[in-house]
This record gives structure tokens, sequence and C-alpha cells, in this order.
DNA sequence: GGCCAAATGCAAATAAGTTTTCAATTGCAC
DNA sequence: GTGCAATTGAAAACTTATTTGCATTTGGCC
């Protein structure tokens, strides 16, 4: 089971043993979000974080230009919230709705009566964020050393997740080009050169992948 | 106090309680490292992790290019290393001794017990590891935004941490570029254009700070 | 069907950074 | 002091990505 996005998404709630997994997200409130809603901001104090049932939220920065800066597109299973929470600061991202989509809320006291159950989800989380950690420097080291298509087929990739050839990615080219960090322009051009190779193909708001190997060996070359 | 570099290096063993700190810093091993001399490597088992007692180490990737990719420039009294051995995986970055350095090993045991004595310190843990992913954010997110003088003159400013005006940075044009993440020359550019703006003076492997707060005038606007 | 906003496609001008090459300078070792 | 390697400076050609403006297409909605 690997992780589907990029970063601050985590599977720090699917890692978690069945009963104590079910357990938890008994406990939390379900919620639902249309698309592009905001559901955290920035200064928010920490009080809970969020199990995603259905639909992808939007991990990132709002500048103050307006400019959108995508860190991670968190899909179903995964996890966002725990940062803040357990470095015991304000929110230092915002997410957005990415589509409509249906959360679990999970309340601080919730998460600290787990950990004081069981040291064994403490170091879960430790091992979850050591883990998150590298993913960003994973992303840092790409964004340096790799060229748009390069990032834009590893983005692919890990957006596709488990799912490989076939995988439709619901995400229009801007979406992409701020998780990718560059222009809509530059993002069309990358997405034009891979349809050539014949690796994916561009939908009116979403993307198919064609040939994942094929992404892998835009990346690797 | 704050955490003079950018991302990878952290405070953990400085915010622990004095006793705690020197007991643990007293079980660890003292070892010296030439400059250029490689710490740990991508691959090796993470048994250890380090204290930085003085001289700097630096902290990233070297591609299979050669080229280097920092994360960040550790200094005296911070720590790095942890991240692997609490993932429970190898090594993922490299860390070379940027100068001439003293740092002391602290192995896997001695971090185990101390997180067994103490529920606190796992919570600190934790608290350091959340703060080192919003730092990796904060770096992303300034590598899309910001120009190379704007990225420059953040790294500087982390680089002298406390002491600002006056601060001699011991680093050579192609470490910040490294760092920053930019060819050398677009960081001499960069660094000619502060030197214009009277806010450094560049020598021959480093670079004196005289006006911090002109150098954050130029992130801000 | 027709309308409308969102999303995509396209092209030219511009900006930013890289690469490459070579010269000049610095500081250390002998 | 001399020699040498490391570091810095500088220039030109090149590559890449951005910006800007507008046309086209898509899909939902009335």
């Amino acid at each position: 089971m690997t992780t589907a996005s990029p970063i601050a998404g985590t599977g720090f709630v699917m890692a978690l043993p069945e009963t104590v997994r079910a357990d938890l997200l008994a406990r939390g409130k379900r919620r639902y979000f249309d698309r592009g809603q905001i559901i955290q901001q920035r200064g928010d104090p920490a009080r809970e974080f969020w199990y995603v049932e259905c639909g992808s939220v939007q991990i990132g920065r709002y500048g103050m230009d307006g400019r959108l800066t995508l860190f991670a597109l968190i899909g179903a299973g995964e996890t966002f919230g725990e940062l803040a929470f357990l470095g015991e600061f304000p929110r230092t991202v915002d997410a957005i709705a990415g589509s409509d989509c249906q959360l679990i809320r999970i309340g601080d006291k919730e998460l600290q009566s787990l950990m004081d159950s069981d040291p064994a989800v403490t170091r879960l989380l430790l091992k979850t964020m050591a883990l998150t950690v590298q993913q960003a420097f994973n992303l840092i080291e790409s964004s340096r050393n790799l060229s748009v298509p390069q990032r834009l087929a590893q983005a692919l990739l890990q957006l596709c997740g488990d799912q490989q050839d076939g995988a439709r990615i619901m995400a229009t080219q801007q979406d992409l080009a701020n998780l990718v960090g560059v222009s809509r322009v530059s993002l069309g051009k990358a997405l034009a050169g891979l349809e050539a190779a014949g690796m994916i193909e561009p939908g009116y708001g979403f993307v198919t992948v064609r040939d994942a190997s094929g992404l892998r060996a835009v990346i690797g070359g």
C-alpha cells in the first residue's frame, strides 16, 4: 500500500490496526465539503485532523498575490492535519476541497487518548512524519533537478497511486500546474508531450494514464 | 533561540532539559571530521544520530550526475540524523562536513532509552519533526515564488541565526548555490546585487552580513 | 437547443537562469 | 616568495519557463 500523494497526506490512519482504526473513525464526525470550499486556513488553531473518505483535498498555501502553492493532493484513505496538531502550532497550510468530498473530523482529544492508550501509536506517528519529511525532500530535489515533463510524470504517477494504467486523475491543468509549480502554459506543453508519447490522454478536467511504465521511464532518463 | 538552518537540522537536543541533555551528550562519542569528509551516505543503516558541537555539516543528496542538492547547513548546537532513525528506514540523505567539525555520535540505544524513560521526549521529537516539515514547506514555497536574490537573502538570514549584523557565514558561493538551488553564476550575480545594496560583503570563502534588516526587506518586497 | 463559465489551446514577446569558457584573485603550503 | 589549487568574476550563447492576450472547446444549466 503506497501513499498516493506527494506529501502532507499520510497513511497514518490506514496503517493502524483494523480494529483501532474502525474505533477511531467511529468517534469522528463525518463532514461534507463542496469543491473549492476551504477546509482549514493558515493561522487556524489546530484542534483536529482529517481522514478523507472520498474525494480529494488540496494542501498548500495561498500567497498574498493570490497564487496557490500546492504541496499535495490528498485522496481517499489518507489523512491530513496531524502536523500542526502534533507540532502544537496553528495551521501553517490551507486545505481546499479539490472536489466534492466527504471527510471524517477527528478531534485532538481522540488522537491524544489514542496516543496515551498505546505507545505504538506514537511510534507510528513518528514514522509517518519521518516519511513525510523524506517526501518533502524528494519534492525539493525533483523541483531542482528535473524538467517540467519529468516532474509532471512524477506527479501523475503519485496521483494514480496503486491503480496504474487506466487511472483517471481528476485534476485540471491549473491544479496540476499549482502542484508541479509551473505556469499553466508550461504544464499544458508538458502534457501535450506526454500525450504525443502515448503515455496519457488529457481530458476536460482530468487526465487518463495509459502507460505508467512509460512515465517512470521519463523520470529515469 | 531560533533554528539557524533551513531544515533537516533540528534543535531537538537543545530543547531538552539541561540535565537530560548533558547526560545524553555524555553518553555519546565525540568524533572529528575534516572538511569535505562524508559523515553518512544514502542507504547506510540508521543506527545513530549526531549532535554538532562545532563546525558545520551539509545535508543533501548527490545526484547520479554528481550535482549536490543541499537541504540544510547544520551548525553548532543542532542535531541531524534522527529522521531515518525514527522512520526506521536507511539514510535517505548524505551528510558532508562543510568545515572541519566536531560531532557527538549518539547511538540508537541511547535515544531509545531516553524515549522510554520519558514520554515528554517523544512528544518533543514529534514537535521537532513537525517543525521540520513546516520548514520544508517553507523551502518549497520560497523556491517557487521567490527570486534568486530573495532566496539568497533568506538563506543568509537563516545561516547567521541569532547573531545578526556582522555575522560571518563560512560558505563558498558554490555551497550557497547548492543550498539555494541555482548555478554558481546566478548566485554570484545575486550576491553582487546584495553587495551593491550594502547589505553584505562577500569574501573569499565567506560572506559577511552587514544589514540583516535590509535582507529581510528584500524578502518581503 | 442555446447560453455561459470553466477549461484548454495557441502564439509571440519577455524574462530568468544555465552552460560554457576563460581570466583574475585569494590563500595556503612549501 | 613561489607555486598551486580553490575560489571568484565576467561575458556570450543558449535553454527554459513566464507572461500576456485571445481563440476555441467542453459541459452543465436554463
